[in-house]
DNA sequence: TCATCATTTCAAATTTTTTTGAAATATTAT
DNA sequence: ATAATATTTCAAAAAAATTTGAAATGATGA
């Protein structure tokens, strides 16, 4: 087959700062891919505003799905769709108390939500 | 119309618990909206194997969209579509060396990957 | 000027994620 | 039991994001 093989042409300067570092097959070997895995699936539990208003939300409080439901306009089945990412993503679980369940954090979540709280983004321009 | 609008029942256990957090109004009233746009913004970003890929690999590196491609195993152009998702969120800049374009992180994207690698989830498990 | 190289852009195809609404569960109250 | 309430589950529809490949762009070198 060998189709597609053009092989990487590294601009001399690009190459030459790469030495210090062990060249180019070291960088390539130390990209941390299954720590970027990881990340990744908290990351795209997070990215989606409602969800990020839930876990926001319990971390000041527990709720049931109803308050929930109130606080980001949701129907409870979106809702409990969302719940379900973020409890998939061990960010939040739920008891029963009678015909309620009640949401809260986790301990991970409760330190991821610190964790993202606590970044502000001072430096956004250049 | 004022179809749909069986109010909310709070249990008391939890009602109760809001009282000294000014109840459930000033819950509601206190989230923080914007932030949580904001933050979606970059998360959305961020949540994807090969833009994930691409920045920790500039953390280490400034980089043309060659050894990206190869760092990441996609296509030109499919790496330029991620490209441009960084770029936008501010996170990635790019300068022309000849016929290349050599992008590096942002003082933003600098201080995003920083604090994102920090996290470490010790506290996974309930 | 013409060809080549590194890259972006565009639109169509594909894949993934979210939304919707109806039906199912589980608990409590009657 | 039966009914009511709070919630989940499911499958189909809709929306959003990604992939693909071809054509465009812009710099360089012949």
């Amino acid at each position: 087959m060998v189709v597609n093989m053009k092989k990487l042409e590294i601009p001399d300067e690009i190459e030459k700062e790469m030495r210090k570092k062990g060249g180019w097959s070291s960088i390539k070997k130390n990209l941390p891919l299954k720590e970027i895995k990881e990340v990744e699936k908290v990351m795209k539990v997070l990215s989606y505003d409602t969800r990020l208003r839930i876990i926001y939300a319990l971390s000041e409080q527990r709720m049931c799905v109803c308050m929930l439901m109130e606080l980001t306009g949701c129907s409870y089945s979106k809702c409990s769709y969302h719940l379900s990412k973020l409890k998939e993503a061990g960010l939040i679980k739920a008891t029963r108390k009678g015909n309620y369940l009640i949401y809260s954090l986790t301990p991970f979540g409760r330190s991821i939500v610190r964790h993202f709280r606590k970044y502000k983004p001072e430096v956004k321009n250049e």
